[in-house]
DNA sequence: CGAGTCATTGAACGCAGTCAAAGCACGTGG
DNA sequence: CCACGTGCTTTGACTGCGTTCAATGACTCG
């Protein structure tokens, strides 16, 4: 993994300084412009299948890394949309919020993961984007990708895969929020989890998850207090083995079945 | 509208026949190869902004329409991916399945919204899209949409809204499945379908919904039997007014408060 | 060390689910 | 044309799961 590029000065920025900052990302700060041609992002994100003549018109594209605080967002909710990002090191929360306040944790982005699709209907980004822990993120210009997708087929083919899986993810997870009940809930995002996880090459069986109780609890459309007893259950039950936000499996075949 | 083509024969296909069917659609069946060139289709799934040279191309690739009965799948999950499909006239449920055999309807499409999306990231549907009503769909061969795509940044850029918008409106509704009550799920579940049926240029205040009340639970993570009793809780109210299927909107502006 | 955030656990309540029984609309066949 | 069957809807009574309220404990970081 890369060295996270240029943890920028002071861990206090204003709201209003830090979008002002979001205008040119990290490339204003001189040795932050790291160039993303070792990220491996570059398989993730991108396609399987590209010629070896292509493969330097992607790297031109996704140009630029950016870090972002624990907590801080990459972007909000309303922000104009300009760019897709790919998680990079670390993990981040989308959130979506009511007109009448309510929030609620519509996704989890680990490392590896494509972030930003929301903004494409409306040129505006539907949802906002926070970091769980310090993380860093590939920046890809939209225009762009959507150039360089008209002209190599493959880039195209991965593009609609990514938007068309993302379709897909909040599709179960709408039956996850319809159909299943708090301890099915659960064991289906252990599981989701995991298995992300490892797709990544990480471990499946063990991870640290950074959301809190209560994150989890609005992914999940329930509270914080049954997220946690729920938790305790498993554990009791010696389906998992839990220590604040650290989670392993230990029982992944009676975790399908709760 | 159109009048529906080649309502075929038999009204009890068996599922073998059906899918032996959907392989060459309508067109193998003479006359019933319309061409889509007046469907009210084209202002609405396709863009906005095409040059007079380019709307023949585009009238090029929807080229068929297919009638589906009332309970009839237009595809089902597993079923190869082949086609993006635009309501013409009726209307359709999206279906999602557990590995457990449990349902859910996961969307509803009106006269001239778009379906098929579940099937890009795996070249196979991930859900199944059943007619609400005897409906119309137009076939637009996604591979052929794909080549106008690199060619047509217009429609490139019409693509890529649609995919977003469905990204958004699932987002939506995993919020309203996990963040409100069964008051304000059906609240806004009929706000929404009343603005879509706006957008369209129809009557927002009263329309048809085919759905079931099992459907309508279904989809909002209920059962039928709150469904009804909150729907003539709105009765009385004086919110809405409603004679089964029939919907009329009284209080738009109570419905939002509720 | 103290303040704040996060997690855990308990007790009581309430919303929506479940089970059950009518009622209604529609189409089909006698 | 009516009788009947089927599928959908409505309404009631009771139950139970998950929420709410509350208190305590654990961990982190100035």
């Amino acid at each position: 993994m890369l060295t996270p590029t240029a943890a920028t000065a002071s861990s206090a920025v204003t709201s209003s300084a830090r979008s002002s900052r979001r205008a040119s990302p990290l490339r204003a700060s001189g040795r932050s412009a790291a160039r993303c041609s070792s990220c491996s992002m570059r398989q993730l994100c991108m396609p399987q299948g590209l010629s070896s003549d292509e493969l330097p018109k992607l790297e031109a594209l996704i140009c630029t890394a950016r870090s972002v605080q624990r907590g801080e967002a990459l972007y909000r909710s309303g922000d104009r949309f300009d760019n897709l990002y790919a998680v990079r090191s670390g993990s981040m929360k989308t959130v979506m919020a009511h007109r009448d306040g309510r929030e609620q944790v519509t996704g989890l982005r680990l490392a590896g993961e494509a972030l930003g699709l929301d903004g494409i209907s409306e040129d505006a980004h539907a949802c906002s984007a926070v970091a769980l822990e310090d993380s860093t993120v590939c920046i890809i210009p939209y225009t762009a990708l959507q150039t360089l997708c008209r002209e190599i087929s493959s880039m195209q083919e991965r593009l609609h895969k990514l938007m068309g899986e993302q379709i897909i993810r909040e599709a179960a997870q709408m039956m996850v929020l319809g159909s299943l009940s708090a301890d099915e809930r659960v064991a289906a995002f252990l599981l989701d989890v995991s298995e992300r996880h490892a797709q990544r090459g990480y471990s499946s069986a063990e991870f640290n998850l950074r959301m809190t109780r209560e994150d989890m609890g609005s992914y999940l459309g329930m509270t914080l207090e049954t997220v946690s007893r729920t938790l305790s259950r498993f554990q009791k039950r010696g389906l998992i083995d839990t220590q604040g936000k650290h989670i392993r499996i230990v029982d992944l075949e009676g975790l399908r079945q709760v």
